[in-house]
DNA sequence: TCCATACTTGGACAGTTGTAAAATTACAAA
DNA sequence: TTTGTAATTTTACAACTGTCCAAGTATGGA
């Protein structure tokens, strides 16, 4: 991202970057993430464009800006230095909650953009990367010559794969089910 | 794709959109994909932008098109009617041996693109769903609660995964050893 | 209060995109 | 060879993108 959210920023800032947001999550419930324009945005949020371009490279980049502040609401626990399977069904179940706060937001989403569009792709590839960054370097391994980052790789793409399934899919799923899910993909559901 | 390039074509459209797929894969070994404009493309073609416009939707369906020259090679046996983790991973390896063909290929993409780029997620989505139709329909299950979509979902990412590892992310892992780790991720890696 | 500095805004610009229509060319049947 | 149809290319267009600069506006420190 351009601006660095974490750092912290002026009152007014905060303000504009956020009616850039609104203007971007309110236009995704109505239309195609390509028939967006940077114009339609500004206009939308009533900034001029330089304004726009003031705190984003472009629309992807408030994107990042739109999924970071969902994200935000995830704290998961990383106190354990070893994360099991256990460990890691329950950072699900957190995960899991969020989605389902913001699941009329996905549901437009998925109205107006293809399940395999630009969009969403984004939108899974930023959340699979926040749950690697809070897993990789703690995973407990069995002794397999897998590298462990390719490991945690693979368990993040499977947890945001479950998320996927039920909240971008269109399938109704409940907590425990979803649970279950994911512990059977982590298990190894396929016949040797 | 905007031609179906499985219904039989004249000589002159085949001409034609081989010289864009070239033009792309000549620009993609020396720049980033977001520096590729049509414009560029035509002019290395030497065919007018109404031409590729015939053709192709926007940059983005040319890449379709070049993936899906590089996926032809592949030739996924499906006799099977119930694939198992053994059938999966024989197949895995004639995927291999077609990514190991373009390693100089792919080399050049990403020291040009980030790993995490437009361009290498296009790629990556496009061989999961490659992978995707083929094990679909045919996955042999243990009694697992989650659906057979899932999970060849699931499957095919973990394929893909292992390949992006190994080719996309500058890992020099032998076959053998490649099959290992796609075993090893198929059987659930982590700890209990 | 004043000033210096940083941020915001408006306008302009070159380059790009995708589309629609008109003009040309290729090709096959008579 | 002629002719009609379909495929292909040309040209023109309206809109969007990202960047730059100069004028305007806040803001905080002295």
């Amino acid at each position: 991202m351009k601006y660095d959210p974490n750092k912290k920023q002026s009152r007014g800032i905060e303000r504009t970057q956020r009616a850039f947001a609104a203007a971007m999550f309110n236009s995704l419930a109505e239309k195609p993430f390509d028939k967006i324009t940077v114009n339609a945005l500004c206009k939308r949020a009533d900034y001029p464009r330089a304004t726009f371009y003031n705190y984003f490279d472009d629309k992807f980049d408030l994107l990042d800006f739109c999924w970071y502040k969902i994200a935000q609401d995830i704290n998961i626990e990383i106190p354990n230095p070893n994360i099991d399977k256990s460990t890691i069904i329950q950072n699900f179940a957190q995960i899991y909650k969020l989605f389902d706060q913001y699941h009329i937001l996905f549901q437009n989403i998925i109205d107006n953009n293809p399940i395999d569009s630009q969009l969403v792709n984004h939108f899974i590839h930023y959340f699979t990367e926040v749950i690697y960054e809070s897993i990789k370097c703690n995973l407990n391994l069995k002794a397999i010559k897998a590298p462990a980052e390719l490991v945690a790789q693979h368990c993040s793409t499977t947890i945001i794969e479950v998320l996927k399934w039920i909240f971008l899919g269109k399938h109704d799923v409940s907590l425990e089910d979803a649970e279950e899910y994911l512990n059977e993909l982590l298990s190894g559901p396929v016949q040797v």
